[in-house]
RNA sequence: GCCUCGGUAGCUCAGUUGGUCAGAGCACUACCUUGGUAAGGUAGGGGUCGCGUGUUCAACUCACGCCCGAGGCUCCA
């Protein structure tokens, strides 16, 4: 089937003659329809037996094409020109009527015209480049079309949620009152949070902190730059990362290549699933023939190791820890957004090979628990639901397991099934959290994975000596949007402020006066040098104290101490502190201890600026 | 990728219905101020008005194309 859309003015016609020998009776004569979208309309041979799945793609069609020229009527109209191998007139006349009566059921409001006649007719085409689109339809495409649906969607059929109780209630049934934050979550999941219409504030704070901003100049849209104190943060970030995954987990570090190639049959098919998304990387001599991809995620180059490996189901279960400081997904241009969705970004990752299902299980509850729940706390948000995204057939194999997790998780768990996902993950879990203004946020996931191994051939050796396919849990954090969530909920407080171990300068030092420099000097080297370590730098500037207060207070400095004669003589610091904006005179012993609790045994690594501020540029 | 808005000094922005319109504040530099918890004073340097093409005697201003950012779709291993 041929189809021409025209997106009118407005369109006028009148049957004059009769075309075939048993033309469509005529109701009304001639007609005008105004601010429409005109589809002229061939049936070809071919399409004769597949009758409705032609309607099917028609309507699918001609809605896409309605919707993007924001066009409310529609008229089919039959244009028999438009191909050289006609249908029978009985099968055009059934698709066309068919095609109406089901976009009819649509907000669209659809008219026909009449079948068999040779008409007369005017049409005012608008001429913006959308409003003339010619498409074939056909049984290929419709094929095409659902696989499209099953990889790109997979459509869910079912949202409930498994409460602390263990009761299993419908999104209804669950009560605002007793559940207010899950139902914020669920609202989210089904995608029906409201707008905000606005920038996230991450945007500006991002650059206005120097912590990061687009590199437009050498790059392409969606990379960052981080500046000195953004890589603080992330290396920090990083340093929390290796103790959740290598030291709490267990995981092993390794680090592999960042450019891939698609040769292994395994590598194909995974790159495969989203070949749109992949950044191409050409070598720069001509001679070079091979292709190599940027890697969309760590996995490549971990699976490759497990291929390799020697697996004995003794070892199982193992782990495998890669903090990526890059990889890169080639984003739809306006899917980019802030640090949220960039196309080269940081990932922590873990990948664990587990021998059977009931091994896997025990995996993954470790992993969510001691991994995607307590993460949330230790940079500062409360996490409240575990999502499960799970293809029907599993969750029913293993409902009672999954049930069980809300006694293991202590929250409440929000399921999700599909008859076809999304992906080669399984189950898929990921833990939301709100942050202070009760907006939700994902970070951390965790993907139960029992299709990868096949693809690749990874394998261990069983106890029968035989070769099984492990089940291989996905466990990972994204860096930058953690980090674009960390600043969101800072900035969302009265005195806006990152966590203590993630603030670039911890402490201030002021000195009254240039006098008393030298003094602040010895004060930043106790400080940054000895126990408890903390990042101190001096504002040396010659500026009156008021306002290297007010600068300190704007980059969200915890804690400013000004040194001058009153200080040296009583042998106290003067301390003021952001939270409560107040100053306190206090003992240097004191004070430590503060800093102590404050850093709360969290990583910690030293000041990467000039410690003096008159030595330091500003980026922004 | 589609629709909408935007891009003028390092930053935040004003402005030009095509021609004395290259502007402000902050930042930066110099000098004065030696100060006590959120902005001390004076002077100065700095811009191919995102990039390209076109229209015009004349383009920062208009048209078209492209790049970049944001909002809304679509989407998100």
């Amino acid at each position: 089937m041929k189809i021409l859309t025209l997106h009118c003015d407005y369109i006028r016609f009148k049957p004059v003659k009769k075309a075939i020998s048993k033309p469509e009776e005529i109701k009304k004569g001639a007609r005008e329809i105004k601010e429409c979208l005109v589809v002229l309309s061939a049936v070809e041979k071919k399409d004769e037996k597949y009758k409705d799945a032609i309607v099917k793609n028609l309507i699918t069609e001609v809605r896409d094409i309605a919707k993007q020229v924001k066009a409310k009527k529609i008229v089919l109209y039959p244009y028999v020109h438009l191909t050289s191998e006609p249908s029978s007139p009985s099968t055009a006349l059934y698709i066309l009527k068919q095609a109406e009566k089901k976009l009819s059921k649509t907000k669209l409001k659809v008219v026909r015209a009449p079948f068999g006649w040779y008409k007369e007719f005017e049409i005012k085409c608008k001429g913006h480049p959308l409003s003339e689109l010619s498409r074939e339809i056909s049984i290929e495409e419709v094929a095409k079309k659902e696989k499209e649906e099953i990889k790109g969607e997979g459509k869910m059929k079912e949202l409930f949620v498994i409460l602390p109780t263990g009761e299993i209630k419908k999104k209804k049934q669950v009560s605002k009152k007793e559940y207010p934050e899950i139902k914020i979550v669920i609202k989210d999941e089904l995608g029906e949070r409201k707008k905000e219409g606005k920038e996230p504030p991450h945007l500006r704070l991002m650059r206005t902190m120097e912590i990061a901003s687009h590199e437009t100049r050498v790059s392409d849209a969606g990379n960052l730059r981080y500046l000195p104190k953004g890589k603080l943060i992330v290396d920090l970030i990083k340093d929390l990362c290796r103790e959740v995954f290598v030291v709490r987990l267990g995981g092993m570090p390794t680090k592999t290549p960042c450019i891939v190639s698609k040769e292994d049959p395994g590598a194909k098919w995974m790159m495969e699933q989203f070949p749109e998304r992949l950044y191409k990387v050409l070598p720069g001599r001509a001679e070079k023939r091979q292709e190599f991809y940027l890697r969309p995620a760590c996995d490549y180059g971990t699976l490759s190791i497990l291929k390799d490996a020697s697996i004995s189901y003794k070892n199982l279960p193992f782990g495998l820890y890669e903090f990526e400081n890059d990889s890169w997904r080639y984003e739809q241009r306006g899917e980019l957004l802030g640090m949220y969705r960039i196309r080269n970004f940081m990932m922590a990752d873990l990948h664990t090979m587990c021998a059977d299902i009931n091994q896997a299980f025990r995996e993954y509850e470790k992993q969510i628990k001691q991994f995607a729940i307590q993460i949330y706390y230790e940079i500062g948000f409360k996490p409240v639901a575990v999502v499960l995204n799970c293809k029907e057939d599993f969750f029913k194999k293993y409902k009672k397991q999954f049930v069980e997790w809300v006694k293991i998780f202590k929250m409440p768990i929000i399921v999700k099934l599909f008859s076809v996902m999304k992906t080669y993950k399984i189950a898929w879990v990921d833990v939301v959290a709100l942050d202070n203004l009760k907006r939700s946020m994902e970070v951390t996931t965790v993907q139960l994975d029992t299709e990868t191994p096949k693809h690749w051939d990874i394998t261990y050796t069983g106890k029968d000596n035989k070769k099984h396919y492990p089940i291989i849990l996905h466990t990972g954090i994204g860096i930058d949007r953690t980090i674009a969530a960390i600043l969101e909920n800072a900035a969302s407080q009265k005195n806006p402020i990152l966590p203590f171990w993630l603030s670039p300068t911890q402490v201030r030092i002021v000195p009254i006066s240039e006098k008393f420099i030298e003094q602040a000097q010895d004060l930043a080297v106790e400080l940054n040098e000895e126990e408890p370590f903390v990042r101190a730098d001096i504002d040396d500037r010659p500026l009156h104290v008021e306002r290297r207060i007010l600068e300190a207070e704007q980059e969200w400095v915890p804690y400013i101490v000004c040194i001058g004669k009153r200080e040296l003589d009583k042998q106290v610091l003067s301390v003021r502190t952001r939270i409560t904006g107040k100053v306190k005179e206090m003992k240097a012993k004191e004070f430590k201890k503060i800093l102590q609790e404050g850093q709360g045994g969290m990583p910690w690594k030293p000041l990467p600026l000039p410690k003096l501020l008159s030595k330091r540029p500003k980026f922004v």
